[in-house]
DNA sequence: CTGAAAGCGCTTACAG
DNA sequence: CTGAAAGCGCTTACAG
């Protein structure tokens, strides 16, 4: 009597073998090892944990949640899991889920509000026990729902007011930003600022449009472009700012280090040379980051740590705490494309005009 | 008696509410509902399909599989979601698997021999009805195993003599990647291979060997470095070809983008403008490669069509058919970093020589 | 300390 | 065409 397959021995076998009955088999093998407080005799219990052991039993899932009414089962939505940040988090997620005990299925939304709910409702439908979702859209009616249905869940990687969250502390990420590119010399600044309805872009914008003031400084609604957050919607935006008839920016604050890629391709198709004639700085350090020909100075967020959150705020929320939302701390690293300052009387020009 | 939250309406509220017998609105709800055949009578089946879907029922996939004793569930494995040509597979798993009414777990094994057997157990504790394995190592006694316990599944991404798998044709690819340099006159080649476990990167590397020989070229076996598949591991084998002590390469092949792109920061710290004092090629054309600085030549593979193809193998493989493996065309993309022609009499210089 | 019963929500032969 | 029963594999009061 072997396990072939997990479910080919079952708790009646176990019982039938050792000629018990399974209920005080279930006894056994349900409560933790420790403690034995009273629930079979001592040698029953070893008898039973050796033969499970040894048959490798695994009990079955489905049956056991039929009873229990809870399937230690996770629901994750993110916009898109070939969006690094997200397939980062996500590791973090599997981690700690693990940790735990729990399984997670994982779903793209595409940041597309019909497939957000339909998403959802294959989840429910398979009766996750709670939901982590990173796709918010700051307009999200769709939460006000999920909590009148009583469904438990928590935000990941974007905020929504009133919801518990697990997030980077985008607007001190974005303020960051804005105080490294102003002691470096920059005045003339431009922001390409991700979806306006991402409370990440929005919040990192932000931050770093009130630092910037404070420290004395001016950035007309114009300098602000929207984009989508990956490497086309970077060049786009970056062109656009390039190819402005005003004064052209010396600076360019990537509200995403992807977005900071296209808009590098872009500065270089202007014939601009990246870390010298504009500096750019991205966010999330991802792990290209570093990498990338002119390295790329980003705002390191604890991507993989925002994951583990999420799920142990999660839990909390199915234990019944009352859990507060958190923000981790980002990490300015500077590197070769923002590392150089900005002569005050300087004019942005083009490599070509040198 | 609205749907609160799946689960809150059961098959027996249906039956009660409608005189019926809990089995009657089973064997009606089952069928499709083209499918009268007889099931039930038209007027009733109308009633319990109406009621059903005004109060939101949704059967309980637990109570169902108890009996059924199917999940409809998929286990994915993949070394990590964040590396991203297995971030997009997993997009098209996700999307086909919807398609077909199942849900997937997806697990991280940073391949990892003893994850991959952990995460594996745990999906089967689950009861998934199969496995799609991304992570397949060369030397995998795992499936051995895995065919002995009579678990279904189908490999993804690394192929293996005598299972079926859903793959690029990796070794074509590379053969793509021979012809080309070998057309731009470069003849001093040298190939970033990947971890020598993965059958993708031995594949390309062979695939391209092969071509590269077959045109009269010659390739030394120093010139084939081992390496991981992402950008430090790229970076770290490009300065070792780099600061090789015999001719250096006029061109390099990287099987991976990430890998590619690692190179390109390297050759950078040597002084080499890629694009015309070296050549470099990637695979896999990620969504980077055109937008780079200098836009990386790569070897497009239909990353998205491989998930999907994937599930499609391992339903049949479920549905008790005989499946044959898969490998779909690549395509090679030509752009700014292999762009140029090599002189035959020209040497490998750095860009400070000139 | 252990057993026996009931029941979670379904499906599926089997009657009628 | 519909009903009644059995059972998938577990857990959990309740007895004894």
């Amino acid at each position: 009597m072997t396990d072939i397959r997990p479910g080919s021995v079952t708790l009646k076998d176990l019982a039938a073998e050792l000629g018990l009955h399974p209920s005080t088999v279930s006894r056994i093998l349900h409560g933790k090892a420790d403690t034995a407080r009273g629930a079979a005799a001592p040698v029953t219990a070893e008898r039973v944990r050796d033969l499970a052991k040894k048959v490798g039993y695994s009990p079955d899932p489905q049956a056991t949640s039929l009873r229990t009414r809870r399937t230690h089962l996770l629901g994750v939505i993110v916009p898109r899991l070939s969006d690094l940040v997200l397939a980062v988090m996500y590791e973090g997620i599997d981690e700690a889920a693990d940790d735990a005990n729990y399984s997670t299925f994982v779903m793209n939304s595409r940041d597309d509000t019909l497939i957000q709910r339909r998403k959802m409702e294959i989840m429910l439908s398979r009766r996750v026990d709670g939901l982590i979702i990173g796709d918010a859209h700051l307009d999200g009616n769709i939460l006000d729902e999920l909590t009148e249905r009583k469904v438990p869940f928590v935000l990941m990687n974007r905020t929504i007011a009133g919801f518990a969250s697990a997030t980077c502390d985008d607007t001190l990420g974005g303020a960051l930003v804005a105080q490294h590119l102003w002691d470096q010399g920059h005045r003339d600044v431009s922001i390409i600022a991700g979806e306006p309805y991402a409370s990440t872009g929005v919040d990192r914008t932000h931050g770093f449009v009130s630092r910037f003031r404070a420290l004395g400084g001016t950035i007309p609604e114009s300098a602000i472009v929207w984009s989508r957050f990956d490497t086309t919607g970077g060049h786009t935006a970056a062109d656009s700012i390039l190819r402005g008839t005003h004064r052209r920016p010396s600076a360019i604050f990537a509200v995403n280090d992807f977005a900071a890629i296209g808009a590098m391709g872009a500065a270089n198709s202007h014939g601009l040379h990246v870390g010298r004639d504009l500096a750019i700085v991205g966010f999330n350090d991802t792990s290209l980051a570093a990498q990338l020909p002119i390295a790329l100075s980003s705002v390191r967020s604890p991507m993989h740590d925002i994951g583990r959150v999420a799920v142990k705020l999660l839990l909390g929320v199915l234990n019944g705490d009352a859990v507060e939302s958190v923000k981790l701390a980002p990490v300015l690293c500077v590197r070769d494309s923002s590392d150089f300052t900005w002569e005050a009387g300087q004019e942005a020009v083009t490599a070509r005009q040198r």
